[in-house]
RNA sequence: GCCCAAUUAGCUCAGUCGGUAGAGCGCACGGCUGUUAACCGUUAGGUCGUAGGUUCGAGUCCUACAUUGGGCG
């Protein structure tokens, strides 16, 4: 089946909306927050680990597959789910942010772009029919559009021809996809520039996906201010009756605020890669645990946290396996913080039920920015 | 007792022809937003073993001593 976006309510004084997602694998509350394991793996993690977070969708990526162990192993092995033992919702990614960060902007064409394989320098062509039989192969619940994803950066002139040929990669993928099982997402670009925005979001729902996301986003350090501005030049033009997913994000505060703009979903690197990094996201702001001061700290990283890491360690432990670069550390800090970012997703929801959304977003604001600095 | 080598940042070591010193790691701190990222960056930290000598100028050349390692007795 495909996906069903079931619309709950709106907030009274936002735009954001209380929803449930019902997918081949059970149906689930939004606004959600889906952890990224890029190569069949959320880094570290075991499926059970990500079950105990109450995780639902968990993102994958259509490049990286590809290229490691491709998609006919996958397809081969029963689909992705069987694969990776994951028996919840999979969205694949489309490879449209490698894009991005792989490719020059010489490397792309009308036909597709071009890639140098960054394993082995492989000369490889990816294009938006290739992305989409990729994925089909792959089984994941939701494909992504192939899209380009432009710096923010990028001038109005480069920004409106990569949103028109967008809109014809789009076109193209969907004109080859046909896995009744498997649901197709339009990806929405345009920058800041308003009217592009506005012309990207219009032209994309006029194609009817079975959900939209508005990519481009936090990927060029523009700041909040603008990207907001973003999410709000695209989504009036998103239909009530189909999911809202703002790619790539994010920080707390900006799904807080993607939500108060109508975002439904959200996934992002963040979680897993600060705790690799050392970092654990608290109520009180980011704290590095390497730091000296929690050298001999044999408190959790939060009191009042559920999770595993929480319940079982002490700061001072965890800085010592981050510090002797031992795996479990990195293993309880990602346990932390997606889980973190989940329970947010927890306190938005019930802050939407009761209609105090921004009260709920100032007070974690204070929190998390001006308490224990 | 004699001979040889070494001695430079917390650690392991570079240091050219003599022109007053660098790296890696560690320490401290920061960054990371659809993962080429268990990564990247920024500080701090030195009487160049000690005492003399040669020289305009010595980590570098000479002498003695100390310490450490090795060899021969």
């Amino acid at each position: 089946m495909k996906v069903k976006y079931n619309l709950i309510k709106k907030e009274a004084h936002t735009n954001a909306r209380l929803g449930k997602l019902e997918t081949n694998y059970g149906t689930y509350d939004t606004p959600m927050f889906m952890p990224v394991g890029t190569q069949a793996t959320v880094k570290t993690l075991s499926p059970e680990e990500l079950k105990d977070m109450n995780a639902g969708i968990i993102l994958s990526n259509t490049y990286h597959l590809w290229l490691r162990p491709g998609e006919d192993v996958i397809d081969h092995a029963g689909g992705l789910h069987k694969y990776m033992n994951w028996n919840g919702p999979i969205l694949t990614d489309s490879g449209g942010f490698q894009v991005f960060s792989l490719a020059k902007p010489k490397d792309i064409t009308e036909e597709g772009v071009h890639f140098k394989n960054h394993l082995n320098g492989d000369k490889l062509l990816l294009t938006p029919e290739k992305s989409i039989e990729i994925q089909n192969k792959l089984d994941s619940d939701i494909a992504m559009s192939f899209d380009e994803c432009p710096p923010a950066s990028a001038d109005y002139e480069y920004m409106k021809n990569s949103i028109e040929r967008t809109l014809r990669w789009a076109k193209r993928g969907k004109d080859v996809h046909n896995n009744p099982n498997q649901s197709l997402f339009g990806i929405i670009q345009g920058g800041y520039f308003e009217d592009l925005r506005a012309y990207s979001a219009k032209e994309t729902v006029k194609m009817d996906f079975d959900g939209y996301s508005i990519g481009g986003v936090a990927n060029d350090h523009e700041s909040k201010e603008d990207m907001y501005k973003a999410i709000e030049y695209s989504t009036p033009y998103i239909p009530d009756d189909k999911t809202r997913y703002l790619m790539g994000v994010g920080e707390p505060e900006d799904i807080i605020e993607g939500v108060i703009r109508g975002i439904d979903i959200f996934d992002c690197v963040l979680p897993t890669r600060l705790a690799r990094h050392g970092h654990a996201f608290t109520k009180y702001g980011k704290i590095n645990i390497k730091n000296a001061k929690y050298k001999e700290d044999f408190t959790p990283i939060e009191e009042d946290c559920d999770c595993y890491a929480c319940k079982h360690y002490t700061k001072s432990y965890i800085k010592h396996l981050i510090n002797a670069e031992e795996t479990f550390g990195a293993r309880l800090l990602s346990i932390h913080n997606i889980r973190f970012l989940i329970r947010l997703t927890e306190e938005i929801r019930e802050a939407i039920k009761n209609d105090a959304l921004l009260e709920y977003r100032d007070q974690f604001m204070r929190d998390y920015y001006e308490k224990n600095k």
